[in-house]
RNA sequence: UGGGGCGUAGCCAAGUUGGGUAAGGCACAGGACUUUGACUCCUGCAUUCCCUGGUUCGAGUCCAGGCGCCCCAGCCA
């Protein structure tokens, strides 16, 4: 690594460059992912672990995954097991540097009696409310606590019976003893300990007293060595306090908190109590839903750890609240799928078409290529024969103006086949198109026609006898708006076409033994991967991860 | 006149330290290629950087004054 050549990416690598060129932390780049282990991890928090874990790589460093589970109100053993599978299915490796703010709590409680012995701290006696209404407003100073004089020894006592458990739940906190007139909310004499009788998922009974965030954090931090602390805009305020707490109290070093804009998506919703909401009243069908935004639905849906990664890294890091374009995810994932998944045929609507001059008890294995972006995916075969599926909306008896498919007396390729011609159109008694009845010309496998006239339309097709049934699930974007994390009713612009599910799909026979979680391109429309949950070997299940680019569709929605 | 932060294209975002004549990506629009209307490849897309003044030969960058948006009054993180 060569510092005197590397260019910062973001205002942060700056920072850790100037950092490293200055010697400030002597050449060590430490960052850390710590979640508080009360809910899933979503594509926000995606974010957050390829910065800190991508730096740590970028600059021959280390990250470590710390859970910051000091509040047991809200903490529970499920979710860090779901964040460790999270992170590891994003790609990145902790290696031993696991850690858990609770393991500190012996460690805080004496950091907490230094701040009581420098006379930084106080036990106050005062009820939450009473506190609120001390602490004063926005835009008046707050009122000293009649509890902040109390003597050293008096405050030590109290506090060790805190500890000893001498005082039921919410009757005293301990709190930093700053400033109540700061113009900083955060600085007005801060709660440092509460008292909660609560079962803890670490550290069991053991304690009744648990630190809070502002005095964990940073140190914690530097109990970790930590060299950059990076967290979201909302911290900035707690930043003159992160350094108050780092400053006095006997720490072995100084991390530096950085604070960074959080990634927010288009018509998706990230707060947690939203998204209980929605599995709540049953929009969706749970943290894993393949239209949340959640790692879990993301990851049930298809996306790849490799896309989101690219999202993350092209959204770039700076400190503007933004809005990123759903778009912009869909662009990473066909970017990444289009030189990874293998091609198959699948026909989502199936209309039959019966080759008329195709012998009844025929079967041609024809070459299909698995990846043409990939010449070492090789190659299959797949069967054709005289009755096959094609896609309802290649065929219109009626076609509008560059419509390239087939129609009466039109001509279409089947893919890696042969040109057909329809010759006949069947309807049922309502006037629907029921069956095509085509010809085929045996002398225009292999992409020519030997009379060499233009057939430009191709289409996909599968093979009656030979297709395998499945259901496929069709997924469109979750809100109706762009950003749903405005509307108070968010609810009510939950999208009623979000999920379209198609039972009677056929596929060509190659895709029998797709195994649960792998993907594939169904060419001509899109991207789908095998549901991990519902698929079963005899009934199998795909979702769309997300449909190819289409310009047709533009034309014609253009064309009204 | 509470404090903190942020304003560069429809959406992200470089550039601000050391003023030198607006990167890149997504989206969008044309065109080429094509046995996926996909992919790929070309081309176009901010005379202007929230606004108004000022300094300067020269300002997105410096100065002054406005305006707009976000965050903070948990014993949550």
């Amino acid at each position: 690594m060569d510092i005197s050549n590397m260019q910062p990416a973001n205002f942060i690598e700056s920072i850790i460059i100037e950092d490293l060129k200055s010697d400030k932390h002597g050449g060590r780049v430490v960052t850390r992912f710590p979640p508080e282990p009360n809910g899933y991890l979503h594509i926000g928090h995606a974010k957050s672990i390829c910065l800190n874990f991508g730096l740590a790589e970028k600059f021959n460093g280390t990250c470590h995954l710390r859970f910051d589970d000091t509040d047991p109100a809200k903490e529970e053993l499920e979710y860090v097991e779901a964040i460790k599978r999270d992170v590891k299915w994003l790609g990145f490796d902790w290696g031993d540097k696991l850690y858990h703010a609770a393991d500190y709590f012996e460690q805080l409680y004496d950091y907490a009696i230094e701040l009581i012995e420098k006379g930084l701290a106080y036990v106050d006696d005062l009820s939450a409310e009473e506190i609120r209404e001390y602490r004063g407003t926005l835009t008046e100073p707050g009122k000293n606590s009649p509890y902040r004089e109390r003597s050293i020894e008096e405050n030590l006592d109290l506090f060790k019976r805190m500890r000893a458990g001498e005082f039921p739940d919410g009757s005293r906190v301990l709190r930093a003893k700053i400033d109540m007139t700061s113009p900083n909310m955060n600085m007005r004499d801060p709660v440092l300990y509460r008292i909660k009788r609560m079962h803890h998922h670490r550290t069991g009974d053991d304690w009744c007293i648990y630190p809070m965030y502002d005095f964990t954090h940073p140190i914690s931090d530097a109990l970790e060595g930590i060299t950059h602390s990076i967290c979201t805009l909302e911290f900035e305020d707690h930043r003159p306090l992160y350094d108050w707490v780092l400053e006095n109290v006997s720490v072995p070093c100084r991390p530096q908190q950085i604070e960074f804009a959080r990634l927010n998506l288009s018509y998706t919703i990230t707060s947690k109590r939203r998204l209980l909401r929605l599995v709540e009243l049953g929009y969706v069908t749970g943290w894993d839903d393949p239209r949340l935004a959640t790692i879990a639905g993301i990851r049930r849906r298809g996306y790849t750890p490799e896309a989101v990664r690219d999202l993350c890294e092209r959204v770039g890091v700076a400190k503007n609240n933004s809005l990123v374009d759903m778009a912009m995810l869909e662009h990473c994932v066909r970017d990444d799928l289009n030189k990874r998944a293998p091609r198959a045929m699948a026909v989502l609507r199936p209309l039959r078409v019966v080759i008329e001059n195709y012998p009844e008890d025929k079967v041609e294995e024809l070459e299909a290529v698995n990846n043409p972006e990939d010449a070492s995916m090789g190659s299959r075969k797949v069967p054709l024969s005289r009755v096959i599926y094609i896609e309802q909306e290649d065929f219109m008896e009626d076609p509008p103006r560059r419509y390239r498919r087939l129609a009466p007396g039109r001509e279409v390729r089947l893919r890696y086949g042969y040109v057909i011609k329809c010759e006949d159109v069947i309807k049922d008694e309502n006037g629907q198109v029921v069956e095509l009845r085509c010809t085929y010309d045996p002398d225009t496998l292999g992409g020519s026609t030997p009379d060499g006239r233009k057939v430009r339309g191709i289409v996909h097709w599968v093979s009656a006898r030979h297709a395998v049934k499945a259901e496929v699930r069709l997924y469109d974007r979750l809100f109706t708006i762009e950003n749903p994390a405005d509307a108070e009713d968010y609810v009510s612009y939950v999208n009623p076409n979000s999920l379209e599910v198609l039972k009677d799909c056929m596929l060509e026979p190659s895709l029998a033994q797709a195994a649960p979680g792998s993907f594939y391109q169904f060419e001509r429309q899109g991207y789908f991967c095998v549901d991990t949950v519902d698929s079963k070997p005899d009934s199998l299940v795909f979702n769309r991860i997300v449909a190819l680019r289409d310009t047709w569709a533009k034309i014609q929605q253009r064309q009204g």
